[in-house]
This record gives structure tokens, sequence and C-alpha cells, in this order.
DNA sequence: GAATTCTTTTACACAG
DNA sequence: CTGTGTAAAAGA
């Protein structure tokens, strides 16, 4: 057994089946290291508990037990069937046990002072491949044929096989491990899926074993998928997530794939250098588009506060708040929690109640501000000692301090507990990183790394505090209580409609509010001068529920010269900045075309940004957008609608446009997984059902009436009946507005035609 | 070695 | 033509 170096930073752990250890991999002056362990595994049981079973000796099995605070631990190895039945029987008997399915690396590290590597070496990867067997059903048969990677900043390499054959392969991935060899991290856009699948399947198949212990993976397109939020530009970007398409669109690429994929084995043969050049592209688009966002580097410092490693999993929110918090429980020995068991669905799990969401005043409004609770759940948290051994259960004891929830949840006070301590560590840290990448932007030194790391770290703690929440409320999860969960949804229920109520107590006029979200249409220095009172009546109301004051917080968003709202989550506005925030309309959303996008951000803009938006006005844009596309010369590019492929295609109950194209491709042969954008054009109908065809098989004949009654027009017909005073029929009347050049000449019937609005033809 | 939540709008398929 | 269920994608 290894001895621990104090500051040793690992890169990787894994648990030896032989030697039934722990071991830890870790890098010394450029060598790769290992330290391995003997460890005894156990799990909790509560005191009271144990005494009830009496199991110190189950046939065996456990073989030493250890007390634990109002805790005892249970030691027996892990790896032996006989733990599940063991662990059966004690539910059997009504006993819960606590934590027994950590596995013995977890606990390791959660017992010990491992700490792991800040600054794992990253190296981005991507393969090509001769995809002639196996299809897209076993891509474990794809044959390597090229390797291109490079470490961050570093030049991309491109290894490629001398010849299509077994010796070829295999020596292309003897060639390929010893460079793996020197990094911890492998990133590959849509890995998880293809680049590790295959080269796993190709190791196994010529028997190469690396040691892929060593070695973290992780898929930056999953990343991307998760962290690419709102796209602010509204260019709905996410048609496709291919790494050509996030390339043109996130950094502006302009070249196009000149090989087709089913052709690379040609390319090979034939062309090897493009094929290497063409490889090796893919890599430094990698590299490009991770220096540009820094998910890697993100996730790196998010990883590395929930004690895991740099992989794929280490985005999952349940596995990261499970390294937390387990670490905490460990050495504070306050609180240990339940055992996960994924097939148990049919225990009495509920949903719980969720946020308040005010009916928007619908129309234009002008001076309006938003006030926004600053972390609102994660406050409540600490206010309400909301954790789940603090909520009392049963009558609370006459000497108890606690504090009572909008849910009448009672949570003890007289000490923290574990879910407010961390939450509290987060936002602490949170706000030191914060004000960390404030000065440094102060000092102008916004591009530094030092600002990155900071910005990093500030968001890691963020998304910390922000998980613990979904922790207590996900029957999933290890730490579900709905009675936590409601605690806090609740009170927050109430707190903002106090809000709300107290506003209209001064005679402000609220326009919207959603979770901690409160517009109200005031001046700037009225809504700060209003948010004090507010902070001050809510404190006094959060003493009386016994919380701790001082924590609900509510402060000055932005202020906007105008904002409309059409339904409720769905509004735009100007700020005093200048800037517009466009929320849940259409222009923000992927699953449209970019021509309804283009279109309604024009009206956006009128409403916005004219000096009087009027119906007049907006009619000219309207019939302008109507006429383009009914000349039928619109691009594919502004028709193109896509959705994704949520699940199988065999669970899909409706058959829904997409759905109909996903399979037409299926039985073409053509790739289709989960989580795929299947993109298509909408060409006529057939009976009640839209007729559509994939892009790939649009001949340019568009159905510009489809497109206008069904998706172009609504979006901003919405908004014009959210926002111009004239009468609704009249602007549904444009929704027949293309079939007025064959049947209806004089749709308007405006009897003075000033000119200017003019429609291109006249109509018949 | 699976999984953060609820709330909401909108569009299409399908049935009557 | 209308009501209902399913599905996607958003807000927070």
């Amino acid at each position: 057994m290894a001895k621990r170096k104090a500051g040793t930073e690992y890169t990787a752990g894994w648990y030896d089946w032989e030697s039934r250890q722990v071991c830890f991999s870790y890098w010394k002056n450029g060598e790769r290291m290992q330290h391995s362990f003997n460890t005894k595994w156990y799990f909790f049981l509560r005191r009271e508990d144990a005494e009830i079973v009496a199991c110190r000796k189950f046939d065996g099995l456990c073989d030493e037990v250890e007390e634990a605070g109002p805790y005892i631990k249970l030691f027996l190895p892990y790896y032996d069937e006989r733990r599940e039945v063991f662990i059966e029987w004690l539910r059997s008997k009504g006993v819960e046990p606590l934590e027994a399915d950590v596995h013995p690396v977890d606990r390791y590290m959660f017992d010990s002072e491992i700490k792991i590597s800040t600054n794992p070496k990253i190296l981005y990867y991507d393969i090509e491949t001769d995809a002639r067997k196996g299809g897209w059903e076993d891509v474990g048969r794809h044959r390597l044929l090229s390797i291109a990677y490079a470490g961050r900043g570093e030049k991309v390499r491109c290894l490629i096989a001398d010849d299509s054959d077994d010796k070829g392969e295999k020596d292309l991935l003897n060639r390929f491990f010893n460079v793996i060899e020197k990094y911890d991290t492998l990133v590959a856009w849509n890995g998880a899926a293809y680049d590790e699948v295959v080269l796993r399947a190709r190791a196994k198949h010529y028997k190469l074993y690396p040691r892929w212990n060593t070695i973290n993976f992780l898929d930056l397109m999953q990343l991307f998928k998760k962290y690419y939020g709102r796209d602010e530009s509204g260019s709905g970007v996410r048609i496709s997530f291919s790494l050509e398409n996030i390339a043109k669109t996130v950094l502006g690429k302009g070249k196009v794939k000149d090989i087709a994929v089913h052709r690379l084995i040609d390319v090979f043969n034939f062309e090897p250098d493009k094929l290497i050049e063409y490889n090796k592209r893919d890599v430094e688009i990698m590299q490009e588009l991770d220096e540009k966002l820094g998910y890697t580097e993100a996730q790196t410092a998010l990883a590395h506060l929930c004690n895991r490693f740099l992989c794929d999993r280490s985005s999952k929110s349940g596995y990261l708040v499970d390294g937390f918090v387990l670490k905490h429980a460990a050495k504070s020995q306050t609180a240990h929690f339940r055992t996960k068991n994924y097939n148990e669905g049919q225990e009495e799990e509920r949903g719980i109640e969720g946020a308040f969401v005010m009916d928007p005043i619908i129309g234009l409004h002008e001076q309006v501000c938003d006030l926004d609770f600053s972390s609102l759940y994660p406050s409540i948290m600490i206010a309400w000692n909301v954790s789940p051994e603090k909520k009392i259960v049963g009558e609370a004891d006459q000497l108890e301090d606690y504090a009572i929830a909008a849910n009448k949840a009672k949570f003890s006070n007289m000490t923290s507990g574990s879910f407010p301590t961390i939450v509290k560590t987060a936002l602490d840290a949170r706000s030191h990183w914060k004000k960390e990448a404030a000065r440094l932007e102060k000092e102008g030194q916004e591009n530094s790394v030092e600002h990155r790391i900071a910005k990093n770290r500030s968001d890691a703690w963020k998304v910390l505090a922000n998980s613990m929440y979904g922790m207590l409320s996900s029957p999933f999860a290890r730490y579900y209580d709905p009675d936590c969960g409601e605690a806090i949804t609740i009170t927050g229920k109430t707190i903002i409609q106090k809000v709300i109520k107290l506003a209209g107590d001064y005679g402000i006029k609220v326009v919207y509010g959603d979770t901690d979200s409160v517009f109200i249409k005031s001046s700037k220095d009225q809504a700060i001068e209003f948010a004090g009172l507010a902070e001050k009546y809510l404190d006094e109301w959060v003493k009386e529920c016994g919380a701790l004051p001082g924590l609900i917080k509510l402060k000055l968003d932005a202020e906007f010269l105008r904002i409309f709202f059409t339904a409720k989550k769905r509004y735009a506005g100007k700020k005093a900045t200048g800037k517009w925030d466009v929320r849940g309309l259409e222009l923000v959303r992927s699953d449209g075309c970019k021509y309804a996008r283009e279109f309604q951000r024009k009206m956006v803009e009128y409403v916005l940004e004219a000096a009087h938006p009027n119906a007049e006005g907006a009619k000219e844009i309207v019939m302008k957008w109507a006429d383009e596309l009914d000349e039928g010369k619109v691009d594919a590019e502004f028709l193109l609608l896509a959705q994704s492929l949520s699940r199988s295609i065999e669970s899909y109950k409706v058959e829904t446009l997409h759905v109909r194209i996903a399979k037409e491709l299926m039985a073409k042969g053509k790739e289709v997984y989960v989580g795929m954008k299947i993109p298509y054009i909408v060409v006529g109908k057939e009976g009640a059902r839209l007729k559509a065809v994939h892009i790939d098989d649009y001949d340019g004949k568009y159905d510009a009436n489809q497109y206008w009654t069904g998706k172009v027009f609504p979006p901003v017909q919405r908004i014009l009946e959210a926002v111009l005073p004239i009468p609704n029929f009249e602007w549904k009347s444009f929704l027949k507005y293309l079939n007025r050049n064959k049947k209806q000449a004089n749709l308007f019937g405006r009897k003075k035609n000033d000119g200017k609005a003019d429609p291109k033809e006249s109509g018949e």
C-alpha cells in the first residue's frame, strides 16, 4: 500500500478487482504514477435501526462494526453479490441502509484528503473511419482510418493507417495509445456516442489493452448542448449539432464539407493528404470552439470543487452533488442519506408544487423596472434551515427552536443543517470569486487567465448552489424530500405574492412576475426605493416564521424603456442601455424557421424602436414579408424546420412531422440517433396532415401558404394582437393574405388607400 | 456507476 | 371545425 504525499493531485481513480485496492493516477516529473490503497468498504445504519436488526454478523459478511455519532458503520466487501441480498433483507425489516450504493473509490475519496487535479491534461481528438461495415447500429465495426489530436494550445497532428487492413488499423491504434498515455481527459465531439465507442471496440477487437483506467472521456457536444443556452442573437443556430454547423454558427466558419462521409474510404485510398487535412480541421475547430466558449475549463472548475475527475459523468448534477455532499457528510458526521435504488420506481413518490407565474398585463408598456430576488431558492434554504435531517417530524419539542415554512414544514433551528451549510459555503465562495472577477475587470485584466479562472469558479459555485434545491425535489436523488422541496417553492411563492401585493398597496402597477422576478411600472429610483421597502417588509415576516432575516434580497435587474408581453414567459423589451431582452418568443426558439424568426425580429424592432408604432406601419411590414414568401423564391435556409428526436422512434405515440421524416431516413439506412435534429421543409398538405421532405430531398418548391398560415404569420400576429390597438379580426385576416392573390382581391377593404401600404400585385 | 425541479405556450395529429 | 392528447422547447 502506497503512502499518499500531501499535495499530490490525482487525475483518475478506479477499483482494482484483483488486489481489491482503490487506485489513483498522478504525474511526477512528466511520468504517470499510481498510488494504490487498501480500503474497507462500509455503509451506514441509524443507531436505533442497528439495534432492531442486530445484524452484526450477517453470515460472516459484515466483519466489522464501528460507531459514528448517531450512526454505525457496517464494514463488508463491496464486490460480493451477497451485499445486495443483505440490503434487501435490511429493507424487509423496515431498516433503511444509508449510502450503501456509494462506490469504494468514492468512499475512499470522501474519507481521505485525496486531491483532484485542478488542471487535467486535455487531448482533443477526432477519428475518421470506414463506416461500410456495421452501419449505424454497430459502430464498433467501423474501421479506423486516421486519428487527429492535439492538446490545449498545441499544434494538431494526425496519425493515418498505413493500409485499410487489420495490420494498418492495429498499428494506428497502438500509435494513438502511445499518445494518450500522456493525457488525462480525451475530448471529442459526440465522443460518448461515437469516437469513444469505436476506439474501445477496435481496441478490444485487436485485444489491445491500453490503461483505460487512467483515461477519462469527455464529450464536448454534450457540454455544448447543456451550456449553450439561449441564443442571444436569436439566429436559432441549433438546427444541427454537427461540428460543421456549430463551427459555422458559433465561430463563423464558412468552409463547407467537401467530402461525403460514406466516401471516406476513397479519400483514404486516393487522396490521403486530403483526409489528414480534413481530420485535423475538426480538431482545430474543437480547440477553437473550446477556447472561445471555455466549457472544458468551466467544467474542470465545477468537477474539481465537487471532488470529481473531469469526465462525462461529472456534468450530471446528481453525481456532482453527491461528490460534494457526501464528502461534507463524511467530514462533519452530521447526516447520512439514503441508498439510491434505481429499480424501485413504484414507491409513493410525488411531484412537488412549483413556482408562481403571474398573468402578465398583455400589451406594450413604457418605463418598466424588473426587480429580482437574488438566489431566491438558496436564500430560502439558508433562512429556513431547509435540510432533510433538520425536518421536524410530528410534534415539535417545546424547547426546540424552529422555523416554519409556507408549506407548514418545520425545521429545527438549533444548528445549521448540511444543505444550508453547503449552500452558504457556495454562495459565499461565489461572491468571493465574483468580486475577484470584478476587481480584475476594473484593472483592465478582463482577458487574463486569472479573470477566466475567477469567472469559472464563480459560475461553478453558483451551479452547485442552484443544484441543491433540485436534489431535494427529484425522486431519483439520494436527498429526495418533497417536504423540503415544497418548503422552498411554496415559501418562494408566498414571498413573490407578498411583494406583488405590497406594490399594489403603494399604488405601483405590477405588469408581470415569474418565480423570483417582479416587473413594475416605475422609474429606476422608485423601483430601488420600493425594493428596499419590500426587503424590510419581508424580513418582518421572515422573523415571524422563526427564520433568519437579512437573506431575502430584492435588487433592480433592469430598467426597460419599453416592454411588451404576449403571454406568460413571453416578452420583449428595450432596456435603458439600448439592449433588447427577448424571452420565449419564436425569435429565441430553435424549432421555427429562420424566415419566421427574421419576420418577428423585424416586428419586435418596429414595436420597440419606432417613435410611434402603429397599425399602418405594421401592415406595411406584414405585406412585404407575405409577398416575398408568396413569390416562391425564399431560400431553403430560411424555411428549414427542425426538431430534436428526443427518444427512440418506436416510443412515439404520435407521428409528428419530424418523426415521419426520421422514419424515412431510417428506411434509407441513414444515420438516426436519439437527440438528433431532423431538418425538413414543408411542401404541401396530404388530407389534413402536413407534407414535408427531408432537406436533402427538397426540390425548391415550398408551400408558401402552409408556411404563412402555420409558421410565419402567427408569431407576428400574436405580437400585433397584443400591442397594436386595432380589432383582432383585422389581424386575423392577414392569415389569409396569400390567398388574396387567388380569391380575395380586396381583403382589407380599405376605401382610402393612401398608397403606402400597397401590395405588390393587383390581386387577381 | 442513469436521471435537478415545475410552469407555460404552441403546434400538430387524431378523432368526432 | 373543435376538442384533446402528445411533443418540443422555452422561463425561471
